[in-house]
DNA sequence: AGTCTTGTTCGACT
DNA sequence: CAGTCGAACAAGAC
């Protein structure tokens, strides 16, 4: 669930929290499956003793530049971080726990197992960061750039501004807003656009992430399972979508029926009188 | 009991 | 090669 603004303002509360300068001192992992690649062993060893020296976003990833090498950590659909105190006993969904040298604690949770930490050696991060597309609230998102993506692929919206590679962050709700906000079906190929219909959609998927980022992300349902920030607070974005999950309301724009249909196996949802193939 | 769900990757197709 | 599609990963809500 955790899609750019989400993960983000979770990057932010972890920049204010003062973990810069602080080491791990000791790394607890529940469920191995949630390290990539190391055992668990392997990775404690990695990790354990470790300077935190920034702390970063690329695309959905959360990333812990170290003194030496960079942790990354996906959450998927899942996946929270929150502090607490280091004597309480795991919780139900506990995968890893981090320890630190000024003796705080932060516990990864992560119901559906899907996310992932990973422990990169520097000289492998350009590599990793290679397939991560374009950063959308970055410079390098310029309307030229945006324009070249989409003329030089013939694929549905939907399923080419899912993926990463192309441009990093987005996830099913902000793609269906862009859609909307932009008035264009997702199964519209990416090079039929014209001109304008690039330029609004360029504009709309900054806009849609730049509201996401302000009211701190989106978070469905009431369950704790869906998303909060480090904080354990709850996003405000949920109540200012135009479509996503809105599904049997009305457009706010011209009053129709918001239908839910699916797109490349993911449920997209849509005004079907603003947003025509 | 069966269906659905927020993300991503992989292999088998077309 | 480019793109599509289903499965897999896993758990819980409905």
């Amino acid at each position: 669930m955790p899609e750019l603004p989400e993960v983000e303002t979770i990057v932010r509360e972890l920049q204010g929290s003062k973990l810069k300068g602080v080491r791990i001192s000791d790394v607890s992992i529940f469920w191995e499956r949630s390290i990539q690649k190391d055992s668990p062993e392997a990775f404690h060893q990695k990790v354990v003793g470790k300077k935190i020296e920034d702390i970063m976003r690329s695309g959905k990833h959360i990333v812990f530049h170290l003194d030496q090498g960079v942790l990354y950590l996906h959450l998927r659909m899942t996946g929270k971080l929150i502090f607490i105190s280091p004597d309480e006993s795991p919780s139900k969904h506990e995968r890893v726990r981090l320890l630190f040298s000024d003796g705080r604690c932060l516990r990864y949770e992560d119901q559906r197992k899907f996310g992932k930490w990973r422990y990169l050696e520097s000289a492998d991060v350009g590599e990793k960061e290679a397939a991560i597309g374009l950063e959308p609230l970055s410079e390098k998102f310029t309307l030229v750039a945006f324009k070249h993506l989409l003329e030089h692929h013939k694929q549905k919206l939907k399923p080419f501004l899912l993926n990463q590679r192309y441009i990093a962050g987005l996830g099913n709700i902000y793609v269906d807003e862009a859609l909307w906000v932009s008035c264009l079906h997702p199964e519209k190929l990416t090079n039929t656009l014209t001109n304008k219909e690039m330029q609004a959609l360029h504009k709309a998927i900054i806009a849609v992430l730049e509201k996401g980022i302000k009211n701190q992300g989106t978070t469905l349902g009431n369950l704790n399972s869906n998303y909060f920030s480090v904080s354990g607070r709850r996003g405000g974005n949920q109540y200012q979508l135009n479509v996503f999950r809105q599904e049997g309301l009305t457009c706010s724009r011209c009053g129709s029926t918001i239908v839910k249909m699916t797109v490349a196996q993911r449920g997209t949802h849509i005004c079907p009188s603003c947003q025509k193939i």
